[in-house]
RNA sequence: GGUGCCAUAGCUCAGUUGGUAGAGCACAGGACUGAAAAUCCUGGUGUCCCUGGUUCAAUUCCAGGUGGCACCA
């Protein structure tokens, strides 16, 4: 029987992780989380990780497996899925992944390329000469290296800029060269399940469930990591808020407003995102049978599946 | 009950010397291949409280009404 990884995916708040673990009991199998934020074991209130009583229903994967400290990013994402996923197929014929990070999730589906790692420095200089010498000053450089690259570029979004930069300068090549768009190979099927509702109660949840974390004890959560607050992984909704209003910048009611208000707009990017994957069907998170059904009949109609094999960008 | 002030976008408000209006926030849409809960782009969504009057033309001026706030009784 052909292996099977069936991705239960949807924007935060909608529900994935309950729903997930009655999915992963159905088909006896375990979880692979794809969740970028609750890889971090120091966070886990703010990220709405699973609960002590969840972990325990289901063996999960990928969650509390680094620290803030830790450099983390989509491609060792993906090595470490791989590398989870041979070891869990040897016993399992279909694997559930939930979590809500878009391009983690299409790592693991193969659709990032194979781009060399960067020494940490080459970045560090073109950010110090995007802070001191502005936009303009490396969009030049990006001109002159990657043209190809310039042309179709976001030329207002430094990130996108630094990125290309610190591959043109590492590998001598620019960084279009390694953009093949082919997408891997994966031994593997996938099925991918979507979860949506409408965008009020959405937003809703997402309000109620902000109310929780602070009741459960988010400030203080942040409070203990105010020490990390440089760390990439403190750059999350729930944590930098909780910051400023240390600062004194914002009162505790408005950083409560902006971590409710920054998350629907996360959900929002998230729906965006997924907006153009074809490959996706969607339900409403109270539709388990439906869910269960359809991932029965995808595994079992070979003509079905054929479709999702090809992962093409 | 009297006097004064106010009524414009979901909210807070600006404005139009009379030619149907614009800011912030909220919100909506989008981009995004190793920082992605990140980063970036675009968009004003409107019975200008109601009725009448003046006027070629009223959201704007006038009168009345309604609602809110303040003060006086």
């Amino acid at each position: 029987m052909k292996k099977t990884l069936v991705i239960l995916l949807g924007p935060t708040g909608i529900g994935k992780t309950d729903l997930g673990i009655d999915i992963a009991l159905h088909f006896k199998t375990e979880i692979i989380s794809c969740d970028s934020r609750q890889f971090y074991r120091e966070m886990s209130i703010g990220t709405a990780s699973p609960s002590k009583e969840q972990l325990e229903k289901v063996k999960h994967h990928l969650v509390n497996h680094i620290s803030v400290n830790d450099y983390y990013s989509a491609s060792r994402f993906e090595d470490d899925f791989m590398e989870m996923a041979k070891k869990l197929f040897a016993h399992h014929n279909i694997l559930l992944m939930v979590g809500g990070s878009g391009l983690y999730i299409d790592a693991a589906c193969g659709r990032i390329d194979k781009i060399p790692d960067v020494d940490p420095s080459v970045r560090k200089k073109y950010l110090d000469k995007f802070q001191n010498e502005g936009l303009e000053s490396i969009r030049a450089d990006l001109k002159l290296l990657d043209p190809d690259y310039y042309k179709i570029v976001d030329l207002k979004n430094p990130k996108r800029i630094i990125r290309a930069l610190e591959i043109c300068e590492t590998t001598g090549k620019p960084y279009s060269f390694f953009l093949q768009k082919k997408g891997k190979a994966r031994s593997f099927n996938i099925i991918k399940v979507g979860l949506t509702m409408d965008r009020q109660e959405l937003y809703r949840r997402i309000d109620e469930r902000v109310d929780k974390m602070i009741e459960e004890g988010l400030e203080e959560e942040a409070r203990k990591l105010l020490e990390y607050r440089n760390c990439n992984a403190l750059n999350t909704v729930g944590y930098k808020e909780m910051f400023r209003y240390f600062d004194g910048e914002i009162s505790r009611e408005k950083a409560i407003e902006l971590i409710k208000r920054n998350s629907r707009r996360y959900a929002k990017r998230q729906l965006t995102w997924w907006a153009r994957d074809e490959q996706i069907k969607w339900f409403h998170p109270r539709e388990k049978e439906e869910i269960i059904s359809y991932i029965d009949n995808v595994i079992r109609n070979d003509e079905v599946t054929k479709g999702q094999r090809n992962q093409e960008f």
